[in-house]
RNA sequence: GGCGCUAUCGUCUAGGGGACUAGGACGGGGCCCUCUCAAGGCCCAAACACGGGUUCGAAUCCCGUUAGCGCUACCA
């Protein structure tokens, strides 16, 4: 029989939900969906020092924000630190662990010392090398130690599933710590003691663990454990091509969220940063990424993180949602904008909009304008724009205004606009962007808006021929 | 320094020995549409890092060079 895939996404509560992270909580996400297996979530708050609950929290909503759930959990490392220690103690017992008495200070002394000589430090293992007398001596004198594993002199590998084979000797790896001398857990003990608990099959990972891979498998291999499935995915870089930091502007999930990106173009955006479906496919949705996802298709070289195109994608989103589904993101940005739009149904506007929009703050500014167009005014731009308009602007908006005037209210639609600008044109010997773009910027303080039949619509009879009226000045 | 990973248009990628005059998308440029800007449609520029092999044949396989990145803690 086969078993069921377990895999885990395990952040660390000590920043915010960095885009690479969720990057590697969405591969196996999808993993877990595409296989039917279980996506546990583990927060790894064994650095009592930087872990924080609001980090934690932050975390959990960015995932949910991008709409990957997790069957179990969230289980917290800390909670098993006796397992971890117990693990420890089993491995000494065992012999394949030994208690070092070295002291910070000589460590970091002879790493100083290595430095010097441009060599690479290694610990020596002279601990190790203890007899059983001298080591209970130390102990029974009260002598600090730490736990260091015994890193077997053989070859360390694994099939990777997005790298393929990738080999390390234990001689070039050294005695590495698993329980500080406080008999808290290093990170590479817990996760194994963890992984083993969990009985995770497949870690999906970024590749700045693949080499605490060896040292983990040396791990599984002292407890007699068979080792999961690594798949180890690439990192995420700046445009500068230097792994993505806050130097290059946004690099957290809430980040994006607050500049009106769509959670479902986020993650397409994601999906795609590293892996693809193969073919032409890119605008996937939920099910088709699931369908198509696998460990094999993800890439092995890291990923540029091109804001232009997650822009793209989040456009590409919000051509095909309706009116109906933006309602809730735009009334809440408009919110957060102090715009209140009344009772006033918001969806006619936003569909006039939407397909000049790439974002749905760029929605929302150009609703709270049709709302209220005598915001077209009162910042500079807008008034700036008026007196740059030229000799004819203002005579052109009082005729235009006249001719709006006599449109009953009935006809006031988008549809029936248009004709009376054009017969007002034709009659003056004005072309037709002489009568509109006057209308426009009155409007919208912009030279750039939707058609100005529709524009005039979504405004309204009255509030159009008012806001009209005050920049025409009569 | 050591160990490891990686290398197709500026960017994301397709490609897994002949289907490649190397395809798509973003971005850039042009045209059409048009009251402006988008959207949409059409078109253009743009890449297999370099050098050796293997093979009748290599973007695809092997080796080397170069470059970039990651790790090298009693952090995770």
């Amino acid at each position: 029989m086969t078993t069921t895939p377990r895999v885990r996404f395990a952040p660390s509560p000590t920043g915010y939900l960095h885009v690479g992270g969720a990057r590697t909580a969405l591969f196996n996400w999808l993993f877990a969906r595409k296989t039917g297996g279980v996506f546990v979530l583990r927060i790894e708050d064994t650095d009592k020092e930087r872990s924080t609950d609001a980090h934690t929290k932050v975390i959990l909503d960015g995932l949910t924000w991008l709409g990957i759930g997790w069957d179990e959990g969230p289980v917290f490392q800390g909670a098993s630190v006796a397992r971890h220690q117990a693990d420890a103690e089993r491995l000494l017992s065992l012999g394949k662990a030994y208690r070092c008495f070295c002291t910070k200070e000589e460590l970091d002394a002879q790493r100083a010392d290595a430095e010097r000589h441009k060599q690479g430090f290694r610990y020596d293992g002279r601990c190790g090398r203890l007899s059983p007398a001298q080591a209970e001596a130390n102990v029974k004198a009260g002598k600090p130690c730490v736990i260091r594993l015994r890193m077997p002199q053989e070859e360390l590998a694994w099939d990777d599933a997005v790298h393929g084979r990738i080999t390390f000797q234990g001689h070039d790896l050294d005695d590495f710590v698993i329980l500080r001398s406080d008999r808290t857990p290093i990170y590479n003990l817990a996760v194994v003691s963890d992984d083993i608990d969990m009985r995770i099959t497949h870690v999906i990972r970024g590749d700045d663990h693949v080499s605490n891979t060896p040292k983990q498998i040396a791990l599984y291999r002292a407890f007699g454990k068979a080792e999961p499935v690594f798949a180890h995915v690439p990192m995420i870089l700046g445009a500068d091509g230097k792994k993505l930091s806050k130097r290059h502007g946004a690099t957290a999930v809430g980040d994006y969220q607050a500049q009106g990106i769509l959670p479902a173009a986020m993650r397409n955006f994601l999906a795609l940063l590293g892996w693809s479906p193969g073919g032409d496919r890119e605008v996937l949705a939920e099910a088709d990424m699931i369908e198509a996802f696998s460990l094999e298709r993800i890439q092995s070289k890291p990923a540029v993180f091109d804001t232009a195109k997650l822009e793209w994608m989040n456009g590409q989103y919000l051509s095909a949602l309706s009116a109906d589904a933006l309602l809730p993101e735009v009334t809440r940005e408009l919110t957060a904008m102090g715009v209140t739009t009344g009772a006033r149904d918001l969806r006619p506007v936003i569909d006039a909009v939407k397909a000049r929009s790439r974002l749905i703050t760029d929605i929302a500014k150009q609703a709270a304008v049709r709302v209220d167009p005598s915001k077209a005014e009162q910042d500079d731009k807008g008034r700036q724009l008026v007196a740059k308009m030229g000799a004819s602007f203002t005579g052109n908006l009082a005729l235009a205004a006249d001719a709006l005037r006599s449109v009953a209210p009935a006809d006031w639609t988008a549809a029936k606009l248009t004709d009376p600008l054009k017969a007002l044109a034709a009659s003056k010997g004005l072309k037709l962007g002489d009568v509109m773009q006057p209308i426009r910027v009155a409007l919208t303080g912009s030279t750039v808006s939707e058609p100005v039949n529709e524009l005039l619509a979504v405004v309204g009879r009255e509030a159009a021929l008012a806001q009209i009226a005050r920049v025409a000045g009569t």
